[in-house]
DNA sequence: GCTAATTTGATAATGATTATCAACTTCAAA
DNA sequence: TTTGAAGTTGATAATCATTATCAAATTAGC
């Protein structure tokens, strides 16, 4: 899942900011994009340690902001205070449904909800930005 | 706007719990129910300083937790990492627009969006509990 | 008023994230 | 290919909101 694409694209970010593509910095973005979705730091810390060890914390907070940046992440602030991670692909905007058990989340969208949404905004003078939509309840599985 | 009924309502809560109700306890709710909606943690330590001094940070955590617990008041984690309350009044559920430029709460509800929030849940086999819905983006008094 | 149970304030601890800094890499030009 | 200026790294200290700890002070039912 770690396309030629992909590191193209990063590749262009960094030379386009006047930054350098480095050794730890390809390596996260593997990792990253290749490994499950709404991952913590901590997480990703964990996956990279596992094939490539010797990298740094503070080294994977600093490249994930930079794959936010190049558009290649995105940071969730989930409710427990810890950012999680994103692969964001070529997929479009979408919500989600968090099972409150298994902690589980599920990527959705309803077109209609963001048509009224941006309703909303209209309605009450916002220049429309970003929003944020998060369902919390409890999954099949979980439910039994 | 701190009504017999709101003290009634707290000392209730307490007792059923068999907690006490003290000096402190009573004085936070009356600042925080006197106060602004949508105030941090720090923001109601800095209130209730000011009217009566001596009153510890804990003591203000323990005493919001309790509040909501009681259904005096709402938590909202805010997306930079910083709670902020809310007094629930007798109003209903509802969602948030903020102004990404001075910070601004509005509160907003839209039934239709409530609707089709259920209807996601379900077709996806989710047992409902809550949602979060905040808009982003920036108000008419500062687009100007 | 007495007393056991609860609460308080001060402060240390926690946990996620960010800042600091000396040593190490990168990369474009020579 | 060497070089050196600019950018990066890992270790760790710092930050900041929130919680936990604990001895001293308050509360409420008798």
């Amino acid at each position: 899942m770690l396309t030629e694409k992909d590191k193209r694209s990063f590749q262009d970010y960094l030379t386009q900011k006047g930054l350098k593509l480095s050794g730890p910095r390809m390596k996260i973005l593997e990792v990253v994009l290749q490994g499950t979705k709404h991952l913590t730091a901590n997480e990703i810390y964990g996956n990279v340690q596992k094939r490539y060890a010797g990298i740094g914390y503070a080294t994977i907070y600093r490249t994930l902001r930079l794959l936010c940046e190049a558009g290649l992440c995105m940071e969730l602030k989930c409710e427990d205070g810890v950012c999680r991670y994103e692969h964001a692909g070529d997929d479009a905007h979408h919500d989600h449904l968090i099972c409150t058990k298994c902690g589980r989340y599920v990527e959705v969208v309803d077109p209609e909800i963001e048509r009224l949404q941006e309703r909303l905004f209209k309605v009450n003078g916002f220049f429309p930005q970003r929003h944020r939509l998060e369902l919390y309840g409890i999954c099949r599985k979980c439910k039994g």
